[in-house]
DNA sequence: TTAGGTCAGATTGTTGACACTTTACAATTT
DNA sequence: AAATTGTAAAGTGTCAACAATCTGACCTAA
C-alpha cells in the first residue's frame, strides 16, 4: 500500500477518530467529486462509501446533507444522493454571480488597498506574465485563481470569501472548465493589469468595471471555445481526457 | 384538470416524496431560529429536540449539518450546535454583499426587463407609498423584502436567488434588524423609485448604482440608529421587546 | 481561600439493526 | 412477442443502544 491520496485519507480518519468524522468525510467526498473520482450524475452509494471509509452510514449521511447545501450534490428522497453536473446555462449563471462578486471586491478594496497588497499583486502579475510566455497553462490557471482569491480575501469580508469560494468550487463541476485557450492568456493578463492599475489609483468605479468585465470576458472566451468545439464536433470524451 | 379526489391523492404522494423527514425538521429548526424561539447563542439539545419533534436524533443531526452550511448554526465538535448571532460587524458584512448582489441583479435585469415586470414593480411602489403614509412599518418592511426579491428572481439566475435569500435569512439573526425608523421610510421609498426608473430606462449602470446605493444607505440608516441608541443607553432588552 | 483532582450526570459521536422504498428481473398472461 | 405482474435484491430512512467526551459539583490538600 503506497501513499495514494486514498490511503492518506484513510489514515487521517484513523488518526482523527477523536475529532469529528463527519467533517473529514465531507472533505473527502468533496475531493472525490471535484477530482472526478465520482462522476457527474453518479449516485453516492452510502453502504459502499461507508465500507470504503471504514465508518458507518451516519457520518456519511450527515456529510451528504452538508454537501447538498453547498450545491455539490442533489438529494432525491428514497433514491439517493447524486453528484451535480453543471451545464452550459449553469456555468453562465456562475460566471454572472462571480463577476458581480469580483467587481464588488474590487470596489470595496480600492479605497483601502495597502502598498503591501499592491506589491503582492504586482508579483503575481509578473508570475502570470512568465507563465503566459512559457505557455504554462496550468500555472497560469492556478495564478489566476490565486490572484482573485487574494483580492477577495483582502476585503476582509468573510461572507464574501465564503460565497466566492463556493462558486469557484462549484464551477469545477462544469466538466469543461479547462477550456481556456492558450491565446486567451495574453488577453487575461492585460485585464489583470487593468484591475491592479485601478486599485493603485484607488478608483472604486474603475476597479469594479475592470474586475466585472474581466470575468465577463472570461465567460465570452469560454462560450467561444464551447461553440468552436461544437462546430468541430469534438466529443465530450476528448474534453474529459484533456482534463484528466 | 379539476380537483378530483384522485389528483388530490397524487399530489399528496408527490408532497410526501418531496419532503423527507430531515428536510421538514431542517425547516422547522430554521423557523425556530429565525422566530427567536431558539435564542442566539443557545445550544441545540439533540435529545430535547428529538423528543419535542417525536423523531430520533439521526434526522436532527442531519438537519443540523445542513443548517451549519447555511450559516444559521455553528458546530463545535463534542460540544454541540449553537445558534449563530450576528454582531455589528457581521451585519455590515451582510449589507456589503447584499448591496453587491442587489446591484448586480439590477444591472442584469435592466437590459431585459419586461413591461409586465415594470408594472408589477410600479404596483409595489404604490403599496409602499400607502404603507409609508399610514406609517405601517411592518407592512413597509415586508413590501421592501418583496420588492428586492422580485428583482432578484426576475434575473432568472437561480444561484443569485439562492445566495441572496441566504443572506436575507442570515440577516434576521441580527437581533436589531428591525431598527429602521419611521422617517426612513420616505427616503427608502424614493430610492426604490430610482431603481424602477433606471430599470424603465434600461440603464444598467444607473440601475446598479441606484440598487447598490439603496442598500448602502440602508446600512448607514441602521448604523445611525444603532449609534443613537448607544448614545441613549437604550438596553438591548428594549430592542428585543420591540421586535416581538 | 484556592488550586487541583475526581467522579457522576448530561450530552454528543458512532454504530448496527430493522423497516420501508426502489429497482431489476423473472414469470405469467394476452 | 409485448405487456403486465410478482418477487427478490439493493439501497435509503429511521431508530435505539452503546461509547466517548464534556460539564459541573464536590472534595482534598497546600
Amino acid at each position: 500500500m503506497t501513499d495514494t491520496p486514498e490511503s492518506a485519507a484513510l489514515s487521517t480518519i484513523a488518526l482523527l477518530k477523536a475529532n469529528s468524522l463527519t467533517q473529514v468525510i465531507q472533505r473527502e467526498i468533496e475531493r472525490m467529486i471535484l477530482s472526478g473520482e465520482l462522476a457527474a450524475g453518479e449516485r453516492l452509494n452510502e453502504n459502499a462509501l461507508a465500507a470504503k471509509l471504514s465508518v458507518s452510514r451516519g457520518p456519511i449521511r450527515e456529510a451528504s446533507r452538508a454537501l447538498a447545501e453547498l450545491g455539490f450534490v442533489h438529494l432525491i428522497p428514497n433514491r439517493g444522493v447524486f453528484v451535480k453536473s453543471l451545464g452550459r446555462d449553469d456555468a453562465m449563471e456562475v460566471y454572472d454571480v462571480r463577476a458581480g462578486l469580483t467587481g464588488l471586491a474590487g470596489m470595496l478594496l480600492a479605497p483601502v488597498v495597502t502598498k503591501a497588497q499592491l506589491a503582492a499583486l504586482d508579483g503575481m502579475l509578473a508570475e502570470m506574465r512568465a507563465a503566459s510566455e512559457s505557455t504554462d497553462f496550468a500555472g497560469f490557471y492556478a495564478l489566476n485563481l490565486h490572484f482573485h482569491q487574494f483580492i477577495i480575501e483582502a476585503t476582509g469580508n468573510s461572507r464574501l470569501v465564503r460565497i466566492y469560494q463556493g462558486l469557484v468550487k462549484e464551477f469545477q463541476l462544469f466538466r469543461r472548465h479547462g477550456l481556456v485557450q492558450q491565446d486567451a492568456m495574453a488577453a487575461s493578463l492585460d485585464e489583470h493589469r487593468d484591475i491592479v492599475a485601478a486599485l493603485r489609483q484607488r478608483d472604486a468605479q474603475a476597479c469594479y468595471d475592470a474586475s466585472f468585465q474581466h470575468v465577463q470576458n472570461g465567460k465570452q472566451r469560454m462560450l467561444a471555445a464551447l461553440d468552436s468545439m461544437a462546430a468541430d464536433g469534438t466529443p465530450d470524451s476528448a474534453v474529459a481526457t484533456r482534463l484528466g
